[in-house]
DNA sequence: ACCTGAACACCGTTCAAGT
DNA sequence: ACCTGAACACCGTTCAAGT
């Protein structure tokens, strides 16, 4: 007797399922213009659905910016447990710092909630923990192989990014290479 | 004959420089309580005076902010002036760099202003051309002893201070000795 | 249960009116 | 000349009212 309520459940599920990738495209697309502010009611009108919609899914300003980046952070994540497996820590070290600088330039709110010391988002926070675990495994086999200074931790090396990251951009995009070289020269021990 | 309109010149002055101090204070009041936004309006109830004032002192944002960082900016051309000046290069180069971090993290209105790509103040402009030039002199002194690698330019290394500020300010504010000793290895020949 | 959008408080910015 | 502050447009956020 509970099959109507079920398709009726799911017809509601569907539909606020599409709402909520509508007021995602309209994030995107605001973001992709450069605007990181993410206006609640511009978002809302580019949608079509109420303010209070908005809200409903996206309790803050951060829960939206994560929910844009957590598919870019996945992705990081994956590229760190490569890294952790590598055998050339060296070569793991160089190619993960370079996934991390890139990533985030690609895509401006991955960097925001990478330099954001909590998460709004129960995902964002399992996420960031696979990924510090990642990091920590492939910072222990550096420091093993006498490759990273010792005192370097998990944390140093995600703040230095956020830096490095800082850096690019205020040359305006250019010059990664460059800067990871010198961040990757000052970690060696 | 003009010595009452000169007078009457001098006294609105008077008036109009206490306004501006007293907008300046209150600005500055909302940059300590962590508040870098600096609302118009805010600071114009705060001194006492109207909107319009505030504009017609500060025309945007930018200008305020660039006031606010004057002082500080002024003090870090005189450290990098001493250190162009200073005999042993490489200590010349570790005490510009951690006096620049350290007046950015004092000063987030200077950490601000340094990011900014363009000043919006003819006084700023002139300043940044001091300073870029007194960082160049040092750079070609650091060059010619062998010091820091050859590519380093004098915007890479505001790009990489201004990262180092980021990195140091993610962690929360300390670190700044050990992050500095990452950028020195980093960049050195 | 979920959605809507009016309502309130706030801020940026301009400009007609005052002195 | 300089200052004031009302006025307009906008945004964040809440919540009573609707379905």
């Amino acid at each position: 007797m509970d099959y109507p309520r079920t398709v009726s459940t799911n017809a509601l599920r569907a539909d606020s399922a599409r709402a909520r990738a509508r007021m995602l495209r309209a994030a995107r697309k605001l973001v992709a213009a450069g605007d990181l502010e993410l206006p609640m009611n511009a978002i809302a009108k580019a949608a079509g659905v109420g303010v209070g919609t908005v809200y409903r899914h996206f309790p803050s300003r951060q829960a939206l910016l994560e929910s844009l980046a957590a598919e870019r952070l996945a992705l990081l994540v994956d590229e760190a447990e490569r890294a952790a497996a590598e055998p050339d820590v060296a070569a793991a070290l160089a190619r993960l710092l370079r996934a991390a600088l890139e990533h985030q330039l690609g895509d401006p709110t991955l960097a925001a909630v990478l330099a954001e010391p909590e998460a709004a988002r129960a995902e964002t926070r399992s996420l960031s923990q696979a990924l510090t675990a990642a990091v920590i495994r492939l910072l222990e086999r550096a420091h093993a192989a006498g490759e990273i200074r010792p005192e370097i931790t998990a944390e140093d090396l995600q703040a230095l990014l956020c830096g490095l990251q800082h850096a690019v951009k205020v040359r305006g995009g250019t010059d990664n290479d460059r800067y990871l070289a010198i961040l990757l020269r000052g970690l060696r021990a």
